[in-house]
RNA sequence: GCAGGGGUGGCAGAGCCUGGCCAAAUGCGACGGGCUUAGGACCCGUUUCCUUUAGUGGAUGCGAGAGUUCAAAUCUCUCCCCCUGCACCA
């Protein structure tokens, strides 16, 4: 039995020793293979570890290939969530610290050192490198380094001042989810529950007070309604402020001022209260209309600015308030629920009042819930912005989703509306801290802006150069690109390299990880002459990384002698002619898409993106992993359960690059015993002798070479579940099979383990060692070839002829077990079977015929005269189907004769019964007529 | 809502581009048998239904419906359903 821990530990060790990753640029054609690098938060758990050996395994392959490849890896510091759950941890948070202990299986010891956040991530980090080795990922690990190292952040810093001088940061003010206690942005993780809290538009539009200068700003996200307004809605139980935005006094909910003051600067110039607004009459900017205000119970102050428009035709909390304050016996005047959309054609009916027909009020009555009024409320908006059209004001005719945004455009146009920013989430959304997550317009915030036009050309441009592994994501790449724009580049808070236009921010930390994969290419080199964080000028990024300026000048300015300057150039120049960057599908819509933009932006075309891998994610026993369901497993507890291979073959090779894995234990069973197998099948080589080739060994042969060469392809693509299909189930198939047909010839099976060996290398590494030991060898398999195709040893003939006796073995067993029921041969034992080969001539005819598909056809231009009359009876038989038909391969009678000849001890032994085979032409058989092309006839007798 | 990807047998998952060898690979599971003291492993067979005392013939069938075709899991159209993403966050 393989003993996983063992040989893992031992050839761990001798790659280590003969440096086989340690890679350094020379004559062969260099690739730099990523993944997205470790956020070191957490242990690596199996789902990180499916991106981290997939790539492995591909740069594996590619070096067998001939590739000279360098897989480095570094450590992602920045950002939020280190520092977070060190915080967490100081606090004492129970449910941290027992994920801690019991799924992380962290030490109670270093647990209490953790509320320091640099020692949480080193510790993390230094875990994760140790589970990389355990797993045996071939990683350069000179090139290490995180993203709190100080050389690092020069690099990141001349980034930024390349996409500053590019002019792609630009100021302004964006809206975001804020914390008010915290004074940062949130998003969806910093919140509880994990909401992403989500940002509408709200139009502000303003009715004026005729008995002062002040406006009432009904929020609204129905703009074209404005024709039906028959009122004002206010809540006559809250107190008003008198607010002032932009010169200009409003009447908002006390509430609300304190949430929209996150978006403009408010003065407060007085209060009122609400039963005194009611008081009050309000003009239709529009129509010119004087409507009165009223009471509305269902005013939420806190949403938009407490004021409301009211049409009670479209809006049913409007119609509800209204027939309400009718049935209270409140003095309303006359009011017409004027319709001003209709919904035209189509299969919904629209009544006359449509929030009426919503309701369906004529059951539900005046106490009908907000829940349902909210329903109905969500129904007509979506009828009505599909199928309306507007039948009132300037834009009559026009669909009501077109006339929204055109009116609403007019009435900005013209100072009778603003807009502002709420928090659309059905819930409120909390802050972790527990404080109400607000919209906040920042200002004066640096953003990456990738919705800049020139940029996106360039991009756009670039793409089709790009090989995206699979390419059916290449549609959402392309619309991401369009997609992509203005992205904030700084934050208050976090671990990273501080912002180079506000030191007082760091850059944000998916902005400092999308071209960090150039300083693999000279880190080491930095490390090994000592160059330090302030020598690290720009000159030296713009003289290496772009070939700009002159590298004497660079080198007297920075300090950095000027050999080591130009190796920096030559190393990033040779390994980014050629790249692959892999990672986890979830990135593709951050993490890859401004890996393009920023490769776009700074380097030149040479050293584009060339290749790009989103693998699907990993699945645990058929369940996503996740926390909550409690299987997150850390990788290296699976590893020493299971050994590395097992799980990395359970990982990676049981399927394609766009679906997701499903980790099995039963598959690690599995892939165990194939592996006792192939250590058995080794073992008994000794046992085995050359000899002459047989069929059955150019059989093998065969199937070996062509298996070579779909798996290439299938590598190629980095379809490991199509490569070790073949390679490994059917190898181990076809062995057994070529074992029970009584095969072998050393040489043969030799010469398929061999290869197997080489071919499962990429994915079981160790185990390929192991075996390719066992066979006698003293190389590295990591370091050996990838096998190629001799295409002189696929032989269809074989194949077929194989598939031939497979099936003629079928049939014997369903003929024995039929004859075996009837009545004259009750107490007998099978005696004998015959097996007749067709005549060369049936294959000949019917291939004429599966081409022709017209049996005169074939008789007219046969060219045997008298045997006409012999064909045309042999090929009536498939006069039903021509349609069907296919051509069969064309396999000479005397060697399929011979094939069976070979095959008949093995054919005796399976049904216990003396065998022989013969030509159709020299039976004496009455059943010789019945033998088909790759289908021979058979007599069994019974004695 | 918008965009992208999907719906195949008990399950997982190929096939679909390039229609016919597809009752549909492969793996798992289930059932029957062999091996074994027993279990595991391994080997053989079965796994839509009907029919067949010589290796057969037929029906139904790949989300639903319609169409194109001699022929559709595969091409076209309509509908239904599922998954993922929609950002300032790793």
């Amino acid at each position: 039995m393989l003993d996983y821990t063992a040989i893992e530990k031992k050839w761990q060790k001798a790659w280590r020793e003969a440096r086989v990753f340690e890679a350094e640029p020379n004559d062969k054609e260099g690739m730099l293979i990523t993944y997205a690098f470790a956020y070191v938060n957490s242990p690596m758990h199996a789902g990180h570890m499916k991106t981290y050996s997939l790539t492995d395994s591909y740069a594996r392959y590619m070096r067998m290939r001939g590739y000279n490849v360098l897989l480095p890896n570094g450590f992602h510091y920045s950002g939020i969530p280190i520092l977070a759950m060190a915080k967490r941890l100081a606090a004492k948070d129970p449910e941290l610290i027992d994920d801690f202990k019991n799924v992380y299986m962290v030490p109670d010891a270093e647990i209490s050192k953790m509320a320091d956040p640099l020692y949480l991530a080193n510790y993390f980090a230094a875990d994760t490198e140790a589970g990389m080795i355990e797993a045996g990922l071939g990683i350069d690990w000179r090139r290490k380094f995180t993203t709190i190292d100080p050389n690092f952040s020069k690099f990141i810093e001349w980034q930024f001042s390349k996409l500053k001088q590019l002019g792609f940061l630009t100021q302004g003010t964006h809206p975001v989810g804020w914390c008010t206690s915290d004074n940062s942005a949130v998003g969806g993780h910093d919140t509880k529950g994990g909401i992403q809290p989500k940002i509408e538009e709200m139009t502000v539009i303003k009715f004026k007070d005729p008995s002062a200068d002040i406006y009432f700003p009904c929020g609204t996200y129905r703009p074209e309604t404005i024709y039906g307004v028959t009122n004002i809605f206010v809540n006559d139980n809250a107190t008003y402020s008198i607010a002032e935005i932009s010169g200009i006094q409003y009447y908002i909910s006390k509430e609300a001022v304190a949430v929209l003051s996150n978006q403009f600067k408010i003065n407060v110039k007085g209060e009122i209260e609400g039963k005194e607004l009611l008081k009050k009459k309000a003009i239709n900017p529009l129509t010119k209309e004087e409507v009165p205000v009223l009471p509305g119970f269902f005013i939420k102050l806190d949403v938009g600015t407490g004021v409301v428009m009211s049409v009670p035709a479209h809006a049913p909390f409007d119609y509800v308030a209204l027939e309400r304050l009718k049935e209270s016996g409140y003095p309303l005047p006359q009011l017409e629920y004027k319709k001003v959309i209709e919904i035209k054609g189509g299969t919904i009916k629209h009544p006359e009042v449509p929030a009426l027909g919503y309701l369906k009020l004529i059951n539900a009555g005046l106490s009908i819930m907000d829940d349902e009024l909210e329903r109905a409320t969500k129904e007509i908006y979506k009828d009505e912005s599909h199928y309306g059209v507007m039948i009132t004001g300037k834009y009559s005719g026009r669909p009501e989703s077109e006339a929204r945004d055109l009116i609403k455009n007019d009435l900005i146009g013209s100072n009778d509306a603003i807009e502002i920013y709420i928090l659309a989430n059905e819930e409120p959304v909390y802050c972790r801290d527990g404080t109400r997550v607000v919209v906040k317009v920042v200002s004066d915030q640096w953003f990456i802006n990738y919705g800049d036009k020139k940029w996106k050309e360039q991009v756009r441009s670039a793409l089709p150069n790009i090989k995206i592994l699979p390419d059916k994501l290449r549609p959402t790449f392309e619309y991401l690109v369009e997609w992509l724009d203005l992205r904030a580049a700084e934050r208050a808070h976090g671990l990273g390299t501080p912002f180079p236009l506000n030191p007082s921010h760091i850059i944000e930390s998916l902005s400092d990880s999308t071209i960090y994969m150039v300083f693999y290419t000279f880190v080491n080199i930095l490390n090994d002459n000592k160059v330090n964080a302030e020598q690290l000028k720009p000159e030296f990024f713009d003289y290496v990384v772009c070939a700009k300026g002159d590298p004497a000048k660079a080198a007297s300015l920075t300090g950095i002698d000027q050999t080591v300057i130009q190796k920096c150039k030559e190393s990033f120049e040779y390994w980014y002619k050629n790249t692959s960057n892999h990672s986890g599908s979830d990135l593709i819509n951050n993490h890859f898409i401004m890996y393009i933009f920023n490769h776009v932006a700074i380097l030149d075309g040479k050293y584009h993106p060339k290749q790009i891998v989103p693998n699907g994610l990993l699945l645990y026993e058929g369940q996503k992993m996740s926390k909550s369901i409690g299987n997150t497993m850390p990788v290296r507890g699976l590893i020493t359960k299971y050994g590395a291979d097992p799980v990395r073959f359970s990982s990676i090779a049981t399927a394609d690059l766009d679906t997701e894995t499903n980790f099995e234990e039963s598959t690690i069973s599995s892939v165990k015993q194939k592996n006792e197998f192939l250590v058995d099948t080794i073992a008994r080589l000794d046992e085995m002798s050359a000899a002459e080739l047989a069929h059955i060994d150019y059989w093998l042969y065969s199937k070996l070479n062509s298996k070579i060469k779909n798996a290439t392809a299938a590598m190629d693509q980095i379809s490991f579940r199509s490569a070790y299909n073949k390679v490994y189930y059917d190898t181990i198939a076809e062995l057994k099979w070529y074992f029970e047909r009584g095969g072998n010839n050393e040489i043969v099976v030799r010469d398929t383990i061999e290869k197997v060996t080489l071919m499962l290398a990429p994915v079981m590494p160790h185990v390929a060692e192991e075996l390719w030991q066992m066979l006698g060898k003293s190389t590295l398999v990591a370091k050996e070839k990838w096998p190629t195709c001799d295409e002189s040893m696929i032989s269809e003939e074989a194949e077929s002829t194989e598939q031939a006796i497979m099936n003629t073995i079928d049939d014997i067993t369903n003929i024995v077990e039929l004859t075996a029921k009837m009545p004259a041969n009750k107490g007998k034992r099978l005696g004998s079977i015959k097996i007749i080969v067709a005549d060369d001539w049936k294959t000949e005819a019917y291939n004429a015929l599966a081409k022709q598909k017209s049996i005169s056809n074939v008789i007219s231009q046969w060219k045997g005269g008298d045997e006409k009359e012999k064909v045309s009876k042999f090929l009536s038989q498939f006069a039903s189907k021509l349609m069907t038909l296919e051509e069969a391969k064309v396999i000479k009678a005397d060697s399929m004769l011979a094939a069976f000849n070979q095959a008949k001890d093995y054919i005796s032994k399976k049904f216990d019964a003396k065998v022989s085979a013969e030509l159709e032409s020299a039976s004496k058989s009455q059943r010789a007529s019945r033998a088909l092309p790759m289908r021979p006839s058979i007599e069994v007798a019974w004695e």
